[in-house]
DNA sequence: GAATCTACCGCAAACGATTCCGGTAGGAAT
DNA sequence: ATTCCTACCGGAATCGTTTGCGGTAGATTC
């Protein structure tokens, strides 16, 4: 017979109706309602291993939890010999701080993202092991996404980093990137972020790029200097900060020499390697061949190099090349490729650490734009 | 005067004690203590830029969070309408659920931890990026860790995954790692561990590696074929495994086709570049030179391959070279690197497939062991 | 027309920390 | 002998969720 569960009197006992499978009654001396319990558990020793809490702590030495997190900290109304009894203690039990749990209080998740566009090339590795780097060091967890330059994964990105309420967010834009609500969603909860490389000109937030500009001139300026007068551009994709910058320093550089700027000199490459081949192509097929290429980035000179050798275009007396970002395989090739190099773990370095920056400060942090120096490594293939 | 908190008299007041830099009073009458608040904050709108909680949204509708919550997932228990409000308010006030509170209650972060040796090669990089599609694809971040082939580093990065309470841990082992603890302190809280690339035999978890036995048989079986006759090899550092099975397949194909086996054609290199030169000049310098060298990997077989050019041997009629991985830079060099090929991005994706079904299935998880196969990609710097 | 069922909803207890403040010995000051 | 102070400790609220189960209105059944 049913008996309830609080006056243990069996009559007065209806039922009343099923609820999740199971059978629920009504006791009418107690106008309660119950299920009961059930008992076929046997004894079911899942336990799932616990991870020790400061409450194991408090519970083994008789004391609060709030001792205990006293203890556990730098805090003035704690007894020395209690907080030495804690930390022995807490050593004991093989204490870890649960990290989730601090975070939800303090609302601080000690964790920055970082959205890139791709992981693939030396580059953005190299960044991210420079921030992650000095986020490590300052206690900061790294959480990295990439957009494989999609727009809506980018967006997908910026709400997984949202949800996961991290501190603060390090970008680099897809190249198709032309709206920004979703960065700006970072800005409304007050969480700081740092473009870098690839920057959001409409956003009033720091920036950490390369001057691109300046390494651009240099690169053509040296091309000039050793002789060579009818020098092409291989640029990439329009939208781009960095194609515009690393053209501007082109033509500048022409300028400079009183040079002309010839319009059929300069081509656009999405970056992909087929299309640096059909850009080296165009190139070479020019009537008024150039004499000489600046590239926008190491890969494309490289196929623009392999395409060069394959018609027995000499380099560099015939043609003379120089890249940008100084990737390894630039030192290998025959002859070597003379690039511009970039101190890429320094702008991971540098972003990360401006961004813990704002993060430590808060409202009071105002944005800052950083250009980091380039380095002109000059090789063989360039040298007419 | 001061006024009792409680029953408003002054009589009846005394001082007792400063507490945290506030006088405290002591009303006899009541027998309480108190402080007096702080006036001076005049209005303080801070705000904190403040994320809308389910509880807000409770608010706005006029019910309970429970049910927001349950319109929120899969949930029987929720009138369809007020679902459709519920999902309507939480667009409106642009919703974003906080994992983190999430993760404490559930006691599962949804988030994976990986522990690698560096990061500055493709190789690395390469894998954590197929790691991380297939996490991302099962709604998992990732937490990236590099020890920096330090043993006290790669402790300190399990016990930062350890606090994150990561729900599983991809790992590969520094080569100076030879203690275990900190990783089986994982299993002893009952968090899954894959082991990929660099693994620990002592422990009874999953495994994913290449068959780097049969990439290096297939490796010298070729060079043999090619009509090398007195090949040599530079290994990798002996405490790791993969230098064991590729120096056991370099061995096992000489013998295979009868050809002795000479102590002095092998030797170990830290894989530094500088000792891989060392390595190259100590081979080269032999006096029953070698006319052809396995090696251990990409980077030292390029080291050698210039060290080999310096002293104008010819690659590779009186050299032949193979190398381990195909790094971009192989394939430019001059004459282009044979090498094999290991399907790094799968190693990645493999590892994270198996370590998501482990999370998923807990403790009737049984640990395997996955061997990648590998591919010979044949160019020209072994061709006799 | 009383008993039962269906379909919801809300309350409150977790999860594991931090932190404000009240409480209380025991000694020092008056 | 009161008062006051110092040095601690504990209680309870809080962070934002999930979830078990009790509560209840209205329909259905006998």
């Amino acid at each position: 017979m049913i008996k309830c569960i609080r006056c243990n009197h069996v009559h007065a006992i209806t039922k009343s109706g099923i609820v999740r499978g199971k059978q629920r009654y009504y006791c009418k001396d107690c106008n309660i309602y119950f299920t009961l319990p059930d008992e076929t558990t046997v004894d079911g020793k899942q336990h799932k291993k616990h991870m020790t809490t400061i409450v194991d702590i408090a519970k083994a030495l008789n004391i609060s939890k709030s001792t205990v997190s006293r203890a556990l900290h730098e805090h003035g109304d704690i007894n020395p010999q209690t907080k030495a009894a804690v930390l022995e203690m807490a050593r004991q039990l093989d204490y870890q701080p649960n990290l989730l749990a601090k975070s939800l209080v303090k609302s601080k998740s000690n964790t920055i993202g970082i959205i890139v566009p791709e992981f693939l090339t030396y580059f953005f590795p190299t960044i991210i092991m420079g921030a992650q780097q000095v986020a490590a060091a300052a206690g900061y967890n790294v959480i990295i996404c990439q957009s494989q330059e999609s727009y809506k994964t980018e967006v997908a990105n910026a709400n997984v980093l949202l949800a996961n309420r991290v501190d603060g967010v390090l970008i680099s834009m897809t190249r198709e990137t032309k709206k920004f609500d979703h960065f700006k969603a970072f800005e409304k909860h007050g969480i700081p972020v740092v473009f870098f490389n690839r920057v959001c000109e409409e956003m009033h937030t720091s920036k950490v790029l390369v001057n691109d500009y300046e390494g651009a001139l240099k690169a053509v300026e040296h091309l000039i200097k050793n002789g060579y007068r009818n020098i092409a551009h291989i640029g990439g994709p329009p939208a781009l900060l960095i194609t515009h910058n690393r053209l501007r320093g082109y033509r500048d550089a022409l300028a400079k020499y009183k040079l002309p700027f010839k319009k059929e000199l300069v081509v656009h490459c999405n970056l992909s390697k087929k299309d640096a081949i059909h850009c080296a192509e165009q190139l070479l097929n020019l009537k008024n061949r150039p004499d000489a290429v600046f590239c926008v980035n190491d890969p494309v000179a490289i196929q623009l190099m392999l395409v060069a050798k394959k018609r027995k275009i000499k380099i560099p007396s015939e043609l003379g090349i120089v890249g940008f970002s100084n990737e390894p395989s630039g030192e290998v090739i025959e002859p070597a490729l003379t690039t511009v190099q970039q101190p890429v773990a320094d702008i991971g370095r540098s972003a990360a650490g401006i961004l813990l920056e704002a993060i430590r400060k808060g409202e009071e942090y105002v944005p800052e734009k950083k250009s980091l120096k380039t380095t002109l490594i000059v090789r063989e293939s360039s040298k007419k």
